[in-house]
DNA sequence: ATGTGC
């Protein structure tokens, strides 16, 4: 795999047959992935070769390897041009994304409220494995309507206020769910998860701002310096995985129908307007709506245990998706074009003056949340005029090492007590889920946004340091 | 990521 440096930031994969478009890398030369030991730069190439994809197969600062795509991937297909939907190219979390809470409390006031918040999260945030949630539905019309309807359907439920829909991306509910394509085996598997973290690299964590680099931005976003945050990290749990693995299953099945030959079975495709396409496509946003749903109810948790503990409500700075694939309208080859943008592992970032930002974010661009690995910094970003990747910036850290491999590296340090010996509270981790998340596995994240930055994907807007984290 | 695993 030859990479070619375009500019500091930015380098290329040539095209060659098979592959339809080139690759293109945005990172320092030091985040460059391994080429010895990595496989996620032949990853870019082979989705390079997707029906349809226009410009480049992309790759962010945080790029790793998954399965088919890259996690760190953009690949946009043009939907008249018979461009594919590919449900590698959205991951097995789908909609897996974060929100921003911010409190009315200033860090100082956190020493002696932080035990009483982490034991009231510890009894209020159901997480790990299968393990309850928060919101009992009442059977399949209720999941429906879940799926339907996302936050927008719980806010109406009571669960929030419908501020908290004009800080979520589209205003808390995609349009085009059809439950109808979800199958009753993700039914299952869903209906006990509505307000659930997970496991994995999901957390929800106490946060606060550490340093500003926009003013004018994080007054807009409703940040600024030494502010108590909240961070929810989370997704579609076990509902969007089994709808990834049903469709993948139906698209592997439909390849030759549509003449699709593809160097990996992981990309699995079918085109949008085909009916496998518009399937998955429906199912996805089923998916999302049930994610962006399940943030919303943990929030509503979460606003209970501050209320009662600090007596502080909490506002939603947004919320936003980092594994999901949209119809978006971009400028291509000198006219606009509808297409299906794939982000896996990478975060939707409009910029100042996008029309589907809500009225007060128009002037500075859509908050862009980027969880760092446990116990670093996380950060806030924007996006930026004239950004290259179809309005497309990093998703966080970025393994580097396989949860195996960190597992092995830990070698019975206590990281729990590694975090603790740096006033972090850890709260409902396991021992083997602290190793596999250990920042020792994850590239730099500091590193990761500069280079975001300086390749003008992004704009910084500040940085949060974690004082306290719930994990599964 | 995930009723970790065909």
């Amino acid at each position: 795999m030859e990479l070619v440096e375009e500019s500091p930031y930015r380098f290329r994969i040539d095209q060659r047959d098979p592959m339809r478009v080139p690759g293109v890398v945005f990172a320092s030369r030091a985040l460059l992935p391994d080429i010895a030991g990595d496989r996620s730069l032949e990853q870019v190439a082979n989705v390079a070769t997707l029906p349809g994809i226009v410009e480049a197969s992309y790759a962010m600062p945080d790029v790793h390897w998954g399965y088919g795509f890259p996690i760190g991937g953009v690949a946009a297909t043009d939907v008249g041009a018979d461009g594919v939907v590919s449900p590698g190219g959205v991951g097995f979390d789908i909609s897996c994304g974060v929100r921003l809470l911010t409190a009315d409390l200033d860090r100082t006031a956190l020493p002696a409220l932080l035990t009483g918040l982490m034991d009231g999260l510890d009894h209020a945030i159901p997480r790990g494995m299968s393990k309850g949630a928060v919101w009992q539905l009442d059977g399949r019309a209720q999941l429906d309507e879940v799926m339907r309807g996302g936050s927008r359907y719980a806010v109406e439920r009571g669960h929030g206020v419908e501020r908290d829909l004009y800080r979520c991306e589209d205003y808390g509910a995609v349009t085009d769910a059809d439950p109808g394509q979800v199958s009753e085996r993700a039914v299952q598997r869903g209906q006990g998860q509505v307000g659930s973290l997970g496991s994995g690299n999901h957390f929800l964590e106490v946060q606060a701002v550490d340093e500003v680099y926009d003013e004018p931005v994080a007054t807009a976003f409703g940040l600024r310096a030494g502010q108590v945050c909240v961070m929810i990290h989370s997704g579609s749990r076990g509902l969007g995985h089994q709808i990834c693995t049903d469709h993948v299953r139906v698209m592997e099945r439909s390849m030759t129908r549509y003449g699709i030959e593809i160097p990996d079975r992981q990309l699995a495709c079918s085109p949008v307007s085909s009916p496998e396409g518009r399937a998955y496509l429906g199912a996805m946003a089923a998916a999302a709506n049930y994610a962006r749903a399940n943030r919303q109810l943990l929030t509503e948790a979460t606003r209970r245990v501050f209320e009662q503990v600090a007596g502080s409500g909490l506002d939603l700075v947004y919320d936003v998706s980092h594994n999901l694939a949209k119809i978006e309208t971009h400028g291509y080859d000198g006219t606009q074009r509808r297409l299906c943008v794939h982000r896996k592992g990478a975060t939707r970032a409009l910029p100042p003056g996008h029309p589907d930002l809500p009225a007060d974010l128009i002037e500075v661009g859509q908050p862009v949340l980027i969880p760092g690995s446990m116990g670093t910094a996380s950060y806030v970003l924007t996006g930026a005029a004239g950004g290259p990747a179809f309005a497309s910036t990093c998703h966080g850290a970025g393994r580097v090492r396989s949860r195996k491999q960190a597992t092995r590296a830990v070698h019975g340090q206590d990281v729990r007590s590694q975090l603790e010996a740096r006033n972090i509270a850890v709260r409902g981790a396991s021992r083997r889920g602290l190793a596999e998340e250990m920042p020792e596995a994850y590239k730099d994240v500091s590193a990761v946004v500069e280079s975001a930055e300086r390749a003008g994907l992004c704009r910084p807007v500040a940085r949060l340091l974690p004082l306290g984290v719930v994990k599964g």
